[in-house]
DNA sequence: CGATTTTTGGCAAACGTTTGCTATAAATCG
DNA sequence: CGATTTATAGCAAACGTTTGCCAAAAATCG
């Protein structure tokens, strides 16, 4: 990038696409083409092309090639909130499995932001109508909208990831968080369990609403009343899981009838519960039985171990990265908006059937 | 950035700076200035042009601005490797304190790789010698270079951040790894523990050299024999932090002289440890204490809850972001190359006095 | 009020790469 | 071997913004 082409110091200049035509005795359009379309330059002449490259340290200024193709090699990534809580490391996992399978692809990933406040906003549509990005895999309900200007309206390539948008139109992988939730509490159905305590994450919020539904729909197929479950929770984000698990050992000890399970729906408030509720010196599980959601690895390390729905991060994260590629290349795959990738119960110690 | 302005379909083409400058009735270059530099536009002109840029949802194409300024907008950062292991949210509260600070210089974040492998070498460098990153902050030892390219010698701004890279000449934020240990053991020996069990992280690796170095200065300023540490592990990166704990703890068990403090260098190998040797028996702290290094939130949900040193993450990146932008600015401060924040211990319930 | 200084708008070229089009060279065909 | 077809290299313009320079308008000075 420096122009100062005398400069004899340590440092590498960045060599143009220029100063390799130079060097092997051709035009710029020919390297360009030696580079990127190569059947259309001859052999020998490409040889030289190369030879040229490699000598000179040779890098594509990818801000050209985006200005001039009128597009991008960056995907944007928007983040519900904030980039990690507690033990989950979901959203990182997310980041990580999305890096890999873009890079792969040739492009590179940007983070949009931090917050969902209006300053956050703009910055997600600057990226968006700018030029800067050319697709956005979102982690969070509602698309940034901020005077006059929407991402559904700028035509940019998007898929959203965890949570199921495709109503609104978006291609969307999500995991069955109803289903397995379900699924978890048939189990614990069939060892027993007859009253439930569901720890809640924030009210209307889209796993919550998923997850609690699997409740039901578990009482519902064994022909058990809805009143077996106390909800506890419900104002506090995912954000705030500890405190959520927390507050929910003080709702508990308050119940007059115990229940002998509890379905928590996320790590973080599982594992504050548990220390919590065993400092009231209640047993886990042969008192209460616990299950969580996310998967995080510490949950085999608990006291006692700890079962929780693990979900497959990984595997969406590539799911929702080809999706994307797939409408950035607008290959129109006459596919399903909604892909669903199961989730995996793991039974650990922290589960048993009720006292008799 | 779509050139078919007759698209009367519900998207919102991104508006050039042409269609400004034509609604306003004025030229390209005046659109620019008011834009950028307003003090050289009058104000009735600035007015119009304002008018007509918000009428429009004008957003400013950053490819082509950085092509013409030679200068982009993004900072790349340069991770050790995975993203996320454990309970550890180290890296991720790295880079959203690192976004936080950058967003607000006016500069986007971008994950430059996942691993040291010659392929993320490669493509660090790519971003580096492309012109797509502004500056860089590693938080890994070495630089990258591959086939006669090398970081160092493309001139980019780089900060370290979390080990010290100074005497290669980088700007280094740095927590007082050395310091913070150097104390917790001190206040161990205070409470009369006299033989230790030291949880290495991977030999030779920066900050297990200086938290070891810790214990040992403070067995030396007690006019304690070193040979009273047990050193376990030291093979395993810190990513396998859980796993090296739990080999600790067969570790211990094997020892004739029980050790009555252990020091963990990360809050994974602590957790984890725990564990497993509350499983053969002993309690926690009263045979034996515990300490670790991270400052994760679920230690205070341990059973005991966990003693752990927290690193001041948030400031650190601040410190760093602040060091890269002055580097970009080319405002040299005459400063210090190595920046040094203080990590806090945090005394919970796991570390007591031995028993007698 | 004329001379001088300052302010302001616009032209044109720059940034580094890509790609349509054309002319020429090379290959193929009858 | 001449006619026809295909392959290949290069010219020039494009992408959207910025900025040096100049001319003209406006403001200030004596």
């Amino acid at each position: 990038m420096n122009k100062n082409k005398d400069v004899a110091g340590e440092e590498q200049s960045g060599a143009l696409m220029a100063d390799v035509a130079r060097l092997a005795g051709v035009a710029i359009s020919t390297v360009s083409r030696a580079l990127a379309n190569p059947g259309r330059v001859n052999e020998k002449t490409r040889a030289k092309i190369n030879a040229a490259a490699r000598q000179l340290g040779y890098t594509p200024n990818a801000m050209a090639r985006g200005l001039r193709v009128g597009k991008s090699n960056i995907v944007m990534i928007i983040l519900p909130g904030s980039l990690y809580y507690g033990v989950s490391q979901i959203i990182p996992q997310v980041l990580q499995s999305i890096n890999k399978s873009l890079i792969q692809g040739g492009y590179n990933l940007m983070i949009a932001n931090l917050d969902r406040d209006e300053i956050s906003e703009r910055h997600i549509l600057d990226l968006a109508f700018g030029g800067s990005v050319r697709g956005a895999i979102i982690l969070s309900s509602k698309l940034p909208e901020v005077d006059g200007r929407s991402l559904a309206g700028s035509g940019l390539p998007i898929v959203s990831m965890l949570l199921d948008m495709s109503d609104a139109g978006l291609q969307s992988v999500v995991t069955n968080d109803r289903e397995a939730v379900r699924d978890v509490t048939a189990e614990l159905i069939r060892l027993g369990h007859r009253r439930f305590f569901y720890l809640a994450g924030p009210e209307d919020n889209y796993h919550d609403v998923e997850r609690y539904a699997g409740v039901l729909e578990a009482l519902g197929a064994a022909g058990l009343s809805e009143e077996l479950v106390h909800r506890s929770g419900g104002q506090l984000d995912y954000q705030h899981g500890f405190d959520i698990g927390v507050q929910a050992a003080d709702d508990f000890v308050q119940l007059t009838e115990k229940p002998t399970a509890v379905i928590a729906t996320s790590d973080d408030m599982a594992i504050s519960f548990v220390s919590r509720i065993q400092r009231t010196g209640l047993s886990i599980p042969d008192d209460l039985s616990v299950v969580s959601f996310d998967g995080s690895p510490v949950c085999e390390f608990s006291s006692p171990p700890l079962s929780t729905i693990e979900q497959p991060v990984e595997e969406m994260g590539r799911a929702a990265v080809d999706l994307l590629l797939d409408a950035i290349d607008q290959r129109q795959k006459a596919g399903k908006v909604r892909t669903v990738i199961r989730s995996k119960l793991i039974l650990r110690e922290s589960v048993a059937p009720p006292r008799s």
